[in-house]
DNA sequence: GAAAACAATTGACAAATGTCAAGCGCCTCA
DNA sequence: TGAGGCGCTTGACATTTGTCAATTGTTTTC
């Protein structure tokens, strides 16, 4: 379990044995069974987490009780909410797990704490930062531009993984889509 | 002009006069017209743009030729292409004026170069991207949760001067939807 | 100052997507 | 092991949004 988040460190930073050291006593391992909350509308987000096992997703629920999904995220990928983690507010969303899930937290001020110490690991997580904004600017002018199908067929070629392992009705939820939509352009029409 | 930004900058970060004057050398003034492009499709973006006059958009164009606006900025607002200017590869967007404006340029090797000499400048810019990317996450939970009516209204209060300085087709175009069904439903149907 | 371009509206109709209800197969878990 | 729940599909119909064309008033441009 650990091992993953060693891998990914050591494939993203230069990181010494000694200092990885550092990053693992820093961290806690959480195991999540499916459906399990990793965090709940309303509560605050404390924790960057990385996920070595599982899948995730994060969603909001509307006024109609409908859940729309923010994210999936998977073995290798970083998830939080970052507003409720930086601003300590509540948060809008929930995170939890589509598939029996383990995750590697890390409490707010420990990951201050590393990344004043290890400046490579600190430009690790803003080089991600940065790519999470590109990808996300990426998917608003996806949503905004594109048809049902078309949106379909772009998330099953950018996530295959995603397309396999989560149900199709999270995948049309993510899509901003209802599940019959979503059935029928499947079965072309 | 070179005022607003150091207001700006000023408001943001604790820093000097001296330390000003070192990001005002680096930086130089370009003034748009209407309609001038700051950044077009295919070419790659190479400055961090800080606006201190007018509005701006950035927008995509798809196969049918149809313009979706990913976003408008306005004046002590920064706008950029990242993807493209991170990566140095061409860019899938235009950036251009709606009205005439001013802003000020940072090439990509100065921008570094300020972040490194000036740790308190490279913090300020890191929470710009932090807080960048909360709000895209926000916008594609609304984007893919609200119906036409509340994306609008939506947009409006969040953004009350964009409502009144664009027209309302590149409001229609920013929410995703056609003017003559945003025209509709201001219209109460 | 006239001609052209632009911005917004409206109507009639078409296409896309949502809603509700029913049915089917498969998993699971008590 | 069997009853219920879940995931997916399908049909009939309602609603929303898009398309195309025409109209009007306003701004831009020469």
């Amino acid at each position: 379990m650990v091992d993953i988040f060693k891998r990914y460190v050591l494939d993203h930073a230069e990181v010494s044995e000694d200092e990885f050291a550092i990053l693992e006593s820093a961290s806690h391992i959480r195991k999540l069974r499916k459906r399990q909350y990793l965090l709940q509308e309303g509560d605050v987000c404390r924790y960057h987490c990385f996920i070595t096992k599982g899948l995730l997703r994060t969603y909001s629920v509307d006024d109609k009780g409908n859940e729309h999904i923010i994210r999936f995220a998977m073995e290798n990928w970083w998830i939080s909410d970052r507003e409720s983690l930086v601003n300590g507010t509540p948060s809008k969303y929930n995170i939890d797990a589509i598939e029996d899930a383990e995750v590697l937290l890390f409490a707010k001020a420990d990951m201050n704490m590393l990344m004043d110490k290890l400046p490579v690991f600190k430009k690790m997580i803003s080089d991600i930062l940065d790519k999470s904004f590109i990808t996300s600017q990426n998917r608003i002018n996806e949503v905004i531009s594109s048809t049902a199908e078309e949106k379909y067929h772009n998330f099953v070629q950018r996530y295959p993984q995603f397309a396999l392992r989560a149900p199709q009705a999270m995948i049309a939820s993510y899509l901003g889509i209802k599940p019959e939509t979503l059935s029928r352009l499947r079965n072309k029409r």
